[in-house]
DNA sequence: TGCCAATCGGAACCAGGTTCCGTATATTTC
DNA sequence: GAAATATACGGAACCTGGTTCCGATTGGCA
């Protein structure tokens, strides 16, 4: 919810120029859907053209692939963040609110094309979406598992970091018919459970 | 154990030329030295000047990156898939058999730098690799698991193939110092077994 | 209206994969 | 042993896609 362009500090606050607001508008509409048709790493020049701009205007809005990704997504992964404390306030136990949690979190990966495998590649183009992901979505992860190994219901030698990785990860190549991500993450949770 | 050149049916073999025979060992054994420094996607040209060849060389013995490395690992591969029925053969228990053999697998990938993207990638240039491993090792966890289920140690909805490309995930990124693929893994077959 | 700084567009550049063809060399033939 | 032929070689050239840079344009303001 930070303003469209407000700075809390007192910084100058320069208020950009109409046609940057316009065109950064224009470029993150053009950006989402380009990553839906081909996913999150749809050619420069085709995000560009779409939008009608030249690929300078990107890169001045959005340095980095990351930037843009993120901002495009940013919405979905806040709402994904805030969900984890009301499902643990909600959910008839701990455990509970941990597969739901995840089952979020598994949704939103397996819908963008790319974006699983972009979060774990290691090149430093998309360092900062990782950063971003990892910040937002760690300590709420870590809060779930807290509460449900303090509840006896699971292992307490897994960190959040971690688990989120494994999760990520199986969610990669989400598309290809004969995998079922989704199952394989509940697998994974079942494993994380105490006898 | 395919004869160096042979090739059953009584089709022509026509043995390559000594030059030919000698730069195709020179550059299995830069790729490997360059595989182990860079990754299974080191640049091409710096395989072929570290081969001493040029890099239409290259393309001629191995037309896609798939060809490169399925030849440098085919012999790690063919060792894991013979280990199958061995350790079926010799372990206290069907479900121990796949563990191990699991382990054994996941030991492979997370040694060789990329691999396990590589393997995931929809990249067609590595479409073969996808399928060689894919062909090799799927029928042999397959046996594994159909042993494991028929014990009634491990629920029997999951196939081979994915149980493989699960597996193959949780390698992804297996250098981070904070992710640990083989814990992730125990936790994947963990989950697969019956209470 | 005119000025200045912010912004823009896209040509130019770089990296890495892939193709192509003139040249060089192994093998066969006489 | 030399010529003829088939193979194989090297690397320049080309293609794609990311990134940079700067002259041209334009919004905001006096």
């Amino acid at each position: 919810m930070t303003g469209s362009s407000g700075n809390a500090s007192g910084s100058p606050a320069p208020r950009k120029r109409a046609d940057a607001r316009r065109n950064e508008k224009t470029l993150l509409e053009a950006a989402a859907a380009a990553f839906v048709a081909s996913g999150v790493d749809a050619p420069v020049r085709d995000i560009a053209s779409k939008a009608g701009v030249g690929v300078g205007t990107i890169y001045r809005h959005f340095p980095t692939r990351a930037d843009l990704v993120v901002a495009v997504y940013r919405h979905q992964v806040e709402a994904c963040a805030e969900a984890g404390p009301h499902l643990l306030a909600n959910s008839p136990s701990p455990y509970t609110a941990l597969t739901r949690w995840v089952d979020l979190f598994v949704d939103f990966l397996v819908t963008k094309h790319g974006l699983a495998e972009a979060l774990r590649s290691d090149d430093p183009t998309f360092s900062t979406l990782h950063a971003y992901f990892l910040d937002r979505l760690v300590p709420v992860c870590a809060g779930l598992l807290k509460a449900a190994a303090e509840a006896g219901e699971i292992r307490s030698d897994i960190a959040a970091l971690e688990l989120m990785f494994g999760v990520g990860n199986l969610c990669i190549g989400a598309d290809e018919p004969r995998y079922d991500a989704r199952r394989m993450v509940e697998l994974l949770l079942t494993g994380l459970r105490l006898p």
